[in-house]
RNA sequence: GGGCGAGUAGCUCAAUGGUAGAGCAGCGGCCUUUUAAGCCGUUGGUUGAGGGUUCGAAUCCCUCCUCGCUCACCA
């Protein structure tokens, strides 16, 4: 049974002096004409034409929201109402309604309801457009109070926010309260859906076919994660939630679809942190006849594009960073970049012993039991992706950490592979993909003997996977992209949390 | 999982061992161009939960919960 607070038993107390007085407070549909821009815009045009003297046509409306502010003023009210692109003034006096409905107004409707008002546009002595209210009925009663937030506007436009919702938890938690009541907010959201609007519109356009793929999988792969494990009843069989598109994705290429992608949600049951969230949207395409080059040539237009058609820039602000992302962006062998920061020439060290020994004169040291890859791995996020600020592209990764990807023709140790790197953190993951049946079943093979059964790089056999590659793969690049942490780029936002509508969070049932 | 910090009214925050407070929101008044409207009055609390020390705990101690930062883990 729910319990109500004293604020919220006076508005339960309101909706029945309501339905008492024949008014049904949630009434079931609006008569509404204009959106608060259009009433705005229609006023300004017919100030706009009117002649010098003669006051303009008059612009009726009816406009429909939520009350955001109210000032009741005795025989006249003023109160602001919101609607999903904008807040505009509305007024109610004596003179156009009578005092009841005035009183009606101030006395039974309260912050958050949703209203309808019908009346002409005029300007108040201030200069701000308002509705001047004929008539007005409510359209939504709200029980319980938002969580305050007043705004107020200075003379050079600027705004400050009083009393706003700010604890993160309740704010992700309850995000619906922090959209009603945090436009910002509201415009993150926007961002993020523009986002992936201008990705899809892209990839479209370059004649890719979008695809849907089994987020319920009965074998997992295409990437180094933990997942999720869940059963089917009648089948009497586990399943796993997918980790990556990436094995379906490719059997696709068997079957002559030569450019294929899909956008959706990737499950990976590890960490929380900041940038991490256990189920999150990705990114991902297959081109036949492509290679990791051309690849790295796609992606620096793509999120240029995106950029540019979401942003209108290519060049913008993260956390204080200042990050152009206007192609070609920097290229670097990772092999140069951890000579370059740590003085180790990897090609030098062809063993795991040999690295780790000269790896021991750094201040930070790695899991001995690392096979060579991982020592690379340690390297690379240790000591140069921290160093990696504007978009950089390293390229040429070792074998044993990419088992899907395809080695370099004169180095067997070494594969196509590229990484996006920005602000310091992974943006994505490309390469020539392994195409040979024979030698990707004995990566499978390779891992299983080289990693211990609960190390997260230890890819399960896929039999159906190499069935299919049997059949003959074109030669293709493929790319992987974690879109929250573009969406993070692109509205300088730190924590993923900001960026996802409902994060995850723990149950509200374990808090004591 | 480790370290550090935080949790007080619907919201934002005070109160450092001695009667739990302010602003906003709410409620009752006054007010015909306000805009964080203003003025007068007023309601509202298991101080995250539990235990302990003390004559007395929001405050000190212990345990737990949640959140944030950070380290570890982790494409």
């Amino acid at each position: 049974m729910t319990e109500y607070s004293s604020l919220e038993k006076i508005r339960l107390e309101k909706i029945e002096q309501l339905k008492a007085e024949g008014i049904n407070p949630f009434p079931h549909r609006s008569q509404r004409t204009h959106i608060s821009l259009q009433a705005i815009a229609a006023l300004e045009a017919a100030e706009k034409k009117a002649s010098p003297g003669v006051s303009p046509e008059e612009v009726t409306a009816t406009l429909a929201g939520r009350i955001r502010a109210m000032r009741p003023m005795g025989k006249l009210t003023f109160a602001h109402i919101e609607d999903g692109d904008g807040r505009i003034q509305i007024f109610l006096r004596i003179n156009e309604l009578g005092q009841e409905r005035v009183d009606f107004f101030n006395n039974k409707l309260d912050l958050g309801d949703f209203v309808q008002a019908s009346g002409s546009m005029m300007r108040t002595r201030a200069g701000e457009p308002t509705l001047l209210v004929r008539d007005f009925s409510i359209l939504a009663k709200a029980v319980s109070p938002l969580p305050a937030a007043k705004d107020e506007t200075l003379e050079d436009g600027s705004v400050i926010r009083h009393a706003a919702l700010e604890d993160s938890e309740l704010r992700a938690r309850q995000r619906y309260a922090d959209l009603a009541v945090n436009p910002d907010v509201r415009k993150v959201f926007r961002t993020r859906s523009a986002i992936i609007r201008f990705l899809r519109e892209f990839l479209d356009e370059h004649d890719f076919l979008e695809v849907e793929t089994p987020i319920l999988q009965p074998i997992y792969g295409g990437a180094a994660a933990k997942p999720f494990v869940t059963y089917h009843n009648q089948l009497k069989q586990n399943l796993f939630l997918r980790i990556s598109f990436e094995l379906y994705l490719k059997r696709l290429l068997v079957g002559n679809l030569e450019r294929v992608y899909e956008i959706g949600r990737d499950f990976r049951n590890e960490g929380v942190s900041f940038k991490h969230n256990p189920e999150f949207t990705q990114l991902e395409f297959y081109w036949a006849y492509a290679d990791y080059l051309k690849v790295m040539e796609l992606t620096e237009q793509m999120i240029a594009y995106v950029a540019t058609q979401v942003l209108g820039k290519t060049k913008f602000t993260y956390q204080g960073m200042e990050l152009d992302f206007t192609p070609p962006w920097k290229r670097l062998e990772l092999r140069q970049g951890l000579l370059d920061v740590t003085g180790i020439d990897i090609a030098s060290h062809p063993t795991s012993a040999s690295l780790l020994d000269a790896l021991k004169k750094m201040n930070k040291t790695p899991d001995p039991k690392s096979t060579r890859g991982k020592l690379i791995d340690f390297m690379l996020s240790e000591f140069l992706e921290p160093t990696l600020i504007q978009p950089t592209f390293l390229y040429d990764y070792p074998r044993d950490i990419s088992p899907l990807a395809k080695s370099k023709a004169n180095d067997p140790m070494t594969v196509e592979r590229f990484e996006g790197y920005v602000a310091g953190f992974e943006l994505c993951n490309a390469f020539t993909e392994l195409n040979d049946p024979l030698d990707q079943e004995s990566r499978f093979l390779e891992m299983g003997r080289d990693y211990s059964q609960d190390d997260e790089e230890k890819h399960p056999m896929d039999e159906d996977y190499l069935r299919a590659m049997r059949y003959g793969m074109p030669p293709n690049g493929g790319f992987g992209m974690g879109v929250d942490r573009l969406v993070m780029l692109m509205t300088d936002k730190h924590n993923i949390r900001d960026i996802l509508l409902f994060p995850h969070l723990r149950s509200e049932e374990q808090n004591s």
